[in-house]
DNA sequence: TAAAACCTTGCAGCTACTAGAGAGTCAAGC
DNA sequence: GCTTGACTCTCTAGTAGCTGCAAGGTTTTA
């Protein structure tokens, strides 16, 4: 009594766009499925839960590779699973910088909107003003792994 | 006694890759310089300053788009500066509110790396357990404005 | 039987660059 | 005058992780 879904069925199940399933498939996450006789693809369960995973890694803002990582181990159930720990351990890291960063951001971006409480003609504009300073960072491509907050 | 830079001579004094300028350049944010009998681009003063506008802008994280914005009201001296108030103050609410959804994350993080805390086989790993619960809210596009930690 | 809803592939676009190919320009040294 | 090397030019493709579209095929429902 296995259940197969459609794409649609599927990406209603998880959450998860049916452009976004095809890509995970085309990214090679997410093994090509059975097809219907009119070419449709047909998942069953092992195709959901796979699909659960990657975007519950997804959620906590891992990239498409970490995932790959650690579906592979998923994959091995014998194998030891230290390089999981630390690759969780390095991702946690990242956030950590990030947050530092964005924070320093916040403190800089508030202080320059403190140079101009009023509104008033451009020219006069304490954050125009403080903006043409050139004494500043270059943008920091933001750590080993950009990412903005846009 | 104006002193005309080439590309390479700006990218030094403003430490921005040669490249870059060109693409700011194709992107609209700096306008095209005059050009030498060879066809080298040739920047005066007005470029320089511009250009360390928008590498300011860009060191705190903003968009080319609200980088060009700013740029706009930059150019017109007599007129009000209440949208670049107001711009600055959204971005300074997209780091504020990526800044508490990165801590959540963190917290969700720990919490994950905490279900493994000894290298055992991947079977019984908490972390690749704990990946695979379907319980978990769909990957926000984090605000607005996605950006990731990477 | 026809329309609506779903599915297919393939490709263009998004951000903000970055890297490379292949060719042209320029100044210094011999 | 010639060569070498540093610099510059344009154009194109690639990065991450999707998203959206066109043009068609399939399935379900009224």
């Amino acid at each position: 009594m296995k259940s197969l879904l459609k794409i649609g069925e599927l990406a209603k199940s998880t959450g998860c766009p049916v452009e976004t399933i095809r890509y995970y498939e085309h990214a090679g996450l997410l093994a090509p499925p059975l097809r219907s006789p009119g070419n449709f693809r047909l998942y069953d369960q092992t195709h959901t839960e796979r699909l659960h995973f990657i975007r519950h890694c997804r959620s906590l803002d891992m990239t498409l590779d970490e995932t790959r990582t650690l579906l592979k181990f998923r994959d091995i159930p014998e194998e030891s699973c230290g390089e999981v720990n630390s690759l969780l351990d390095k991702h946690i890291g990242h956030v950590v910088e990030r947050i530092s960063e964005l924070i320093a951001l916040q403190i800089e971006l508030k202080l320059l909107r403190s140079r101009c409480l009023h509104v008033q003609a451009t020219r006069n504009c304490g954050i125009l003003q403080g903006l043409s300073n050139t004494g500043v960072a270059t943008p920091k491509n933001l750590g080993t792994h950009g990412g903005g907050c846009h």
